[in-house]
DNA sequence: CCGGTCGGTTACAAAGTGGTTATAGACCCG
DNA sequence: CGGGTCTATAACCACTTTGTAACCGACCGG
């Protein structure tokens, strides 16, 4: 499940993209309208946050561009009082909308709500990098075109990890803070079965990782040329 | 469009039913929640407006039991600074809310948006799928040109959350909370029962199941080829 | 060399999951 | 009331998933 955050304000665009983040989804992110259109048109997110007050109320136009070209549900954030706006940007086809200032907590559930009633609750856009594409509703992976490979709910987690942050080295606490929620550090023993039961699912040859690689004393990545 | 508005204050209801009247909506009204409920049956309304401070808070319960037996759109009011309540709501499958004080004007526009979203899922049509058709008031599937099967209650609305997401996998959680309305997440013995009677009754070989599916771990799906 | 850590591997125990059968209570209707 | 259907609960089995422990070889600093 992918992301658009669009947001001027560079502190709450990292707020939010760490907390859809550790919520299990792909986030891109936007600064600006300009490049928030041009960033939807090249990720092709299944939602998008919006922030309605960015210089030039561009928030609008934004709204405006996306809704020609697709129908995704678009959150727009506010600030309390514009009442105006408010109603301008439900009519201009946004599906729901937050006014500032809220708690992830809550962002998080009207964005599952959002979702539920959009009926794409973690349906279709399978989460995907380089020849893997993972199905996170069918607890699924498949490699190129082969067969799917059934995952386990811990073999799943691990996989999206890796998955959304591809190419990129994911320490070995990150990774035990996102599969297990928190635990004594000294579970290293889990994540090394883990990583070990992964493999042998994936790799052709899981004596020689090619895709689950690891990163000595950081942690593991992903490997997706 | 038929609308439901439930709340105890007086003023209120008649202040929305009037402002919803003059927008063209047929308005039917309940100030608590059994009644609420009595009368949701009676007039099967659209849609519905739903306060969520009522006495014996029982807005949570005329939401869940609303839920229980349809998926028409709710919108919630609730009074500002209740978040926790405002999440149960959504968590509840309220699909929007609206915090008081709010104007005609702003229920009004979210009102539209609310059902122009629900608009496409709109489903006075015989639901089917496939070679699956639902017959909802008789209480019975059909399987190609095959003889009606007759379904209990909790076999149909299996296969109604089932067939209205046909192709994809539905949590077993999802399904839980849309048979049963909300139970403590430990009932999965019922669902297994569930899906059980239901395959002795639709499948050709319940040993072999080729319709309803388990995704293990995930939870079950309708194959329709 | 030696002991230590680290990652990979093997083996096994513990816990969980899904299918099945059986049985008892709830409910409905004549 | 009695008989039927429907639903809830429990118990059992097979199987999978997860947690725990031990062993191995590679590497590294003293």
């Amino acid at each position: 499940m992918k992301v658009l955050i669009v947001d001027d304000d560079r502190d709450l665009r990292e707020l939010i993209g760490f907390a859809l983040t550790q919520a299990g989804f792909l986030v891109v992110k936007a600064a600006d309208g300009p490049s928030a259109v041009r960033i939807f048109d090249a990720e092709a997110p299944d939602v998008v946050v919006l922030d309605i007050n960015m210089p030039g109320a561009s928030g609008f136009q934004v709204c405006e561009a996306i809704r020609a070209r697709s129908s995704v549900p678009v959150m727009m954030l506010t600030v309390r009082s514009e009442e105006e706006d408010l109603i301008k940007a439900l009519e201009l086809g946004a599906d729901d909308y937050l006014t500032k200032p809220f708690s992830p907590k809550t962002l998080l559930a009207r964005l599952k709500a959002l979702l539920r009633r959009a009926g794409m609750e973690s349906a279709a856009a399978p989460l995907a990098a380089g020849r893997i594409t993972l199905n996170i509703e069918e607890h699924t992976a498949q490699i190129g075109g082969g067969a799917p490979i059934r995952l386990t709910k811990l073999e799943l987690r691990l996989l999206q990890m890796l998955l959304t942050n591809s190419g990129r080295t994911v320490s070995s606490d990150r990774l035990l803070v996102h599969i297990w929620g928190h635990r004594n550090s000294g579970d290293r023993q889990l994540l090394k079965q883990l990583v070990h039961r992964l493999r042998q699912k994936i790799e052709t040859d899981p004596a020689i990782p090619h895709y689950l690689q690891t990163a000595a004393g950081a942690g593991y990545k992903l490997v997706v040329d």
